[in-house]
DNA sequence: GTAGGTGTGACAATCGATTGTGGGAAGTAG
DNA sequence: CTACTTCCCACAATCGATTGTCACACCTAC
């Protein structure tokens, strides 16, 4: 094939022009200008060779180097949906400790479907990707099965997957369950109903389990007081509370599993006539940006999710420098309990709109 | 070199394998598999490469192919700041797009620190990225102009550049605003104060004269009502107001350059006794997915952000299939005012706390 | 039976950087 | 002056897929 005239763009300078210009060998130029390998070159060489190279402006061609070297330097990141507020935090905090390490992030968003999860990983992974950071993982998970299996290194943020052996970073959910629970319980709420994440998720089933074994531990019963929700959204909080509002539990507080359960529940039981709180106090999770702004402000449990994604990407950044992580592995981020206005003593009790 | 041998990973299998499983050579092997080339090769030929690469499970290896064919299948799509909530939204829309033709987004925060965007930019190209989707674009921008020198495919999404010849995907601002000054007329109000964004954005400067334009249209004066924020930010909504009063500028309602900013002023408002809506009423823009849960929920202006990101993803992917942009192409997508609870009549002036 | 046409697939160059190997020059010692 | 070491650098293979060129086979037509 006849190499093309390039006429309309800048010719971009290759290896071999600067060996050109330096007077060497290709092959010297790169490990001139490869720290490694640069030792057994002579210093006035690799001199030479750094003038050309800026006096050419070169810069390497990573796909090139890519195909050679089989690494790419870069890192996906598997997010369920971009727009639920939590991600953005843990996105941004990935990105710069991959950019600081020389890393580049490639997102994609599964739109919380499985299958899109699996094609993506797929895609990913014949793009040449060096590992994955999976924010996505489910407690059964075929999709994080597959990159075990064919050793690919990964870790997961926010949730983890039963199966899996890849490092998890995460947050102590039990102890942010457990403030919200004693908290509550200070405030006299006996009658607390909790509003459990889906059980394929990790985040769900943790915060139930500690949800339980706090009322336990407060001397309180849980048999009627766990409500699932089918997903982390509004829609799934309200659900719940129309649910449970239908089946006649009593209860006096709600300890949500995430920010936007609550908020859906607020709503709803607004719906109802009921005031929160005057008539139901509630807890949220993870406090999202603008949990601080609503009337009343929620009551929620701080979550270092910016830590996160930088722990997370630190974490791979080892995996990929070669440490092999101890299967099993988790980071727990410690959280902070945020009491605001949608938590109150427990007052009389109220029939909505009486 | 000797090829070390696999042990600990599979085996992965290239198109060499394939074709020998299928008894053909190589080449062959990739016209088969390649629709474009397909009829150079016979049916025959086309199903048993097929099979053998269903057989072995074959994923082309896209580094390999990118060397090839300088095409790398890979946009970048550049943010300023994706934990501000007006970004997850084009990201989203330009994601779906993107993946829905093949294509895999990068995807880069700059901070807002136009150097980390220049070298951002830079290293994306390095990667052989097909091409860019910018969020980020300032009026001036040396990022821009060093794309459009290299020819590189380009579109801006929410914000323009003057200088750039880059087609432009964003809204119908002036009309957006227009609605908003309206709407406050209608509601009896004169003093009428803009929270303007900096000038070196378009979304700043196009809102500014919006508003100056349709003040004028409704026969009011704008001398001294357009008051700058230099930033996006709550904070700097909050310093604006601040520096109004302090000027004792008389107002008794805004319009805010963005939701953030109206939110800023509101709070700056309510930290001096001002309340809202009885006291100023306050418009934002862009409709972020929160407006509407505040208290009192804001009036504002819906972007359909998701449609630009994926209208921005979809010009892009025009040029990149060789489509030539008409130069100073722009796309301006219709805006929805959303009258809601922060605008109300104009009442009797009133000093704050009175 | 031969000439001419068409279609198919093999061959090899290529993208640009990395890296194992070997050779040659320079330097030191005997 | 020869022999041996040391240090640099050049050579060429390699990563895996794409693609221009060419040869061969088969078919039709005269």
């Amino acid at each position: 094939m006849v190499r093309t005239p390039i006429i309309d763009t800048v010719h971009k300078v290759r290896l071999v022009d600067v060996a050109r210009e330096a007077g060497v060998h290709a092959g010297t130029a790169s490990r001139a200008l490869n720290p490694a390998a640069r030792d057994s070159v002579s210093r006035q060489t690799v001199r030479r060779v750094e003038r050309a190279a800026r006096k050419l402006g070169y810069t390497p061609n990573t796909v090139a180097r890519g195909l050679r070297t089989s690494r790419s330097f870069v890192v996906a990141l598997v997010v369920p949906d971009i727009t639920n507020p939590l991600f953005p935090y843990i996105v941004r905090g990935a990105e710069q400790a991959l950019t600081e390490a020389g890393y580049t992030l490639v997102l994609t968003d599964t739109n919380n479907e499985p299958d899109i999860e699996r094609s993506q990983v797929a895609a990913m992974r014949a793009r040449g990707v060096d590992g994955f950071i999976v924010a996505t993982a489910r407690w059964h998970d075929p999709a994080l099965d597959a990159l075990a299996e064919a050793g690919i290194p990964t870790v997961m943020v926010n949730r983890r997957s039963e199966s899996s052996p890849f490092p998890y970073i995460g947050a102590d959910d039990r102890r942010g369950i457990e403030m919200c629970v004693r908290h509550l319980v200070e405030l006299g709420h006996r009658a607390i109903l909790h509003l459990a994440g889906p059980a394929d998720t990790s985040t769900g089933r943790d915060r139930t389990s500690a949800f339980r074994q706090a009322m336990r531990d407060n001397g309180l019963r849980t048999e009627e007081s766990i409500v699932a929700c089918t997903s982390f959204t509004e829609q799934g909080g309200a659900d719940a509370i129309n649910t449970v509002l239908a089946l006649g539990t009593p209860f006096t507080a709600i300890v949500a599993s995430t920010d936007l359960v609550a908020i859906g529940a607020a709503e709803a039981l607004a719906g109802h006539g009921f005031r929160c709180p005057r008539d139901v106090s509630i807890t949220g999770y993870n406090d999202v940006d603008f949990m601080r702004r609503l009337t009343p402000a929620f009551t929620t449990v701080r979550v270092p999710l910016n830590n996160m994604g930088m722990l997370a990407a630190r974490t791979l950044l080892n995996s990929l420098r070669g440490a092999e992580p101890e299967v099993g592995t988790q980071i727990l981020l410690p959280v902070e309990f945020v009491r605001r206005g949608t938590t109150a003593p427990v007052g009389p009790p109220r029939k909505p709109r009486s």
